[in-house]
DNA sequence: CCGTCGACGTCCGTGTTTCGTAAGGACCTC
DNA sequence: GAGGTCCTTACGAAACACGGACGTCGACGG
């Protein structure tokens, strides 16, 4: 893919007919730190591009003999490598065009050479260091989970898991205070907002969330059951512990950012 | 914005201290219908320019006094004004910096005079059409799409797609936070600007926007819906494919290139 | 001036998904 | 073994997304 630039900088194939443009299109980007080549036609832009494949490639559109299309399709067809159009102003037929072939960026004539180096400097950037990827955002992990808050996702080992809203919600929450026990009640708080309610829902939810996060739901290894107290999550799988339900005594609550206080002593009686 | 009404004409300032080619211009601008004022220096052309602002100056490089870089500097510091340089031919730094200042377009010496009116058309003509910006596009893509928001322009692999207006901000929209899901009400407010409003419409929106996006509209690829939750625009096949731990080194690009402008959504009605 | 057309916002009917609750059985602790 | 706690299943109701259709408004053209 690409090809870290050793010494100079990166590469940039300049093809322009016009020599002063493409001369002080050279200077600028020299200036700029970046190793230039500078072709003045179709053949000669493929033949180098193929010689010493370059980080980028600013085409004019207009060229004698092949066309500045033909020429993007082309290099398009060997690699993906980023293209910045020259094109004429008003030329709204080519600028289509040039879209469609997949230019990265365009810039009209007549440009300010620094703005060139700009978009050079911007498409570079964004094709080498996250091309393909749009912004991964504050990712919540434990165990084999992924959870992707912004954009609503969640994955098992590298699988999407298809979570309702509050299997998702129950699921962020956990991962947002692994290690710790949490009460009935103060997730039906936490995680629905109400402040009353069937605690059931919880235990209901928990183990619709056991059963499409947990190998063996039957046994589970994430959301572990606290007897008597409610759920925690369990980002480590402890090791040395090898005893499946330890009724160890629960850590100390210390002051967690959030629900200090929560703990729940007597009411917690549904009552059967 | 406005045309310019036959009667005066627009007006245009030429700045050259050679009395022989501020004749022969003015001249020409005169019979093309301008209304021609003419000065000989720097310090002349600021103050005249101020005194009676010029829709358009022709502006020679070498100048007595005052460099005719320093004026087109000190010209475009007052106000976008469009303006055209004389330069001698192999002046090429000078031409450089001149396009570098952010003139419009450049005239070498010697010209045709009708060369120059027609520039001069040309020039007038693209600055009143998009007067606020001539900014080129900075493109968006994401799978087969590729938006031109300047432009307002959008393709589909390689075919353009007719888009109304709210389409084309909804995806728009989406494309600049791609990967990330939105809630219908988030929408409204982003891409509408109404804090209030039925949250069906946008639904519709996605709906239409679908139709003419997708492949298949019936299973979208590309605008997801996120059940509960609102819809999130899907630019890549989707994590967790292959590669179980891939060496994706999750971080923190930041969002705006640079030259992008920031989130300003298109020209919005008020408001009906 | 009127008719046509496109864009837009709203509403309705439908099929699906999700949620909360109830009830019976299993399990843990004492 | 008793009492309490948790798990599992099932089911009705509600929420939700979707497609189709309608009414309005403004632009355009005759």
């Amino acid at each position: 893919m690409d090809t870290p630039p050793p010494g100079p900088g990166p590469r940039v194939l300049v093809v322009d007919d016009d020599r002063t443009v493409a001369e002080v299109v050279t200077g600028y980007l020299n200036r700029a730190g970046y190793e230039v080549e500078q072709v003045e036609d179709g053949p000669a832009a493929l033949e180098r591009a193929a010689a010493r494949k370059p980080d980028l490639v600013v085409l004019d559109l207009m060229l004698p003999g092949m066309d500045g299309l033909e020429v993007c399709r082309r290099l398009r067809a060997r690699g993906p490598v980023p293209v910045i159009m020259l094109t004429a102003r008003g030329d709204e037929d080519d600028r289509i065009l040039g879209l469609e072939i997949g230019a990265d960026d365009y810039v009209t004539k007549p440009f300010s050479p620094r703005e060139l180096v700009l978009r050079v400097e911007s498409v570079l950037r964004r094709s080498q260091a996250s091309a393909p990827r749009p912004r991964p955002g504050s990712l919540l992990r434990a165990g084999g989970l992924t959870v992707d808050p912004a954009a609503r996702r969640a994955t098992k080992n590298g699988t999407e898991l298809a979570l309702t809203v509050r299997e998702f919600d129950l699921l962020t929450f956990f991962l947002r205070h692994p290690g710790r026990a949490f009460g009935r009640e103060e997730l039906m708080r936490e995680v629905w907002g109400w402040d009353f309610g069937d605690l059931s829902t919880v235990t209901v939810h928990v183990r619709r969330l056991r059963g499409k996060v947990e190998d063996d739901p039957a046994t589970p290894r994430l959301v572990q059951t606290v007897w008597g107290v409610g759920y925690r999550l369990d980002a480590e799988p402890a090791p040395g512990s090898e005893t499946v339900h330890s009724p160890a005594p629960e850590q100390e609550p210390a002051s967690a950012p959030d629900l200090v206080d929560g703990d729940v002593h007597g009411e917690r009686a549904p009552r059967p």
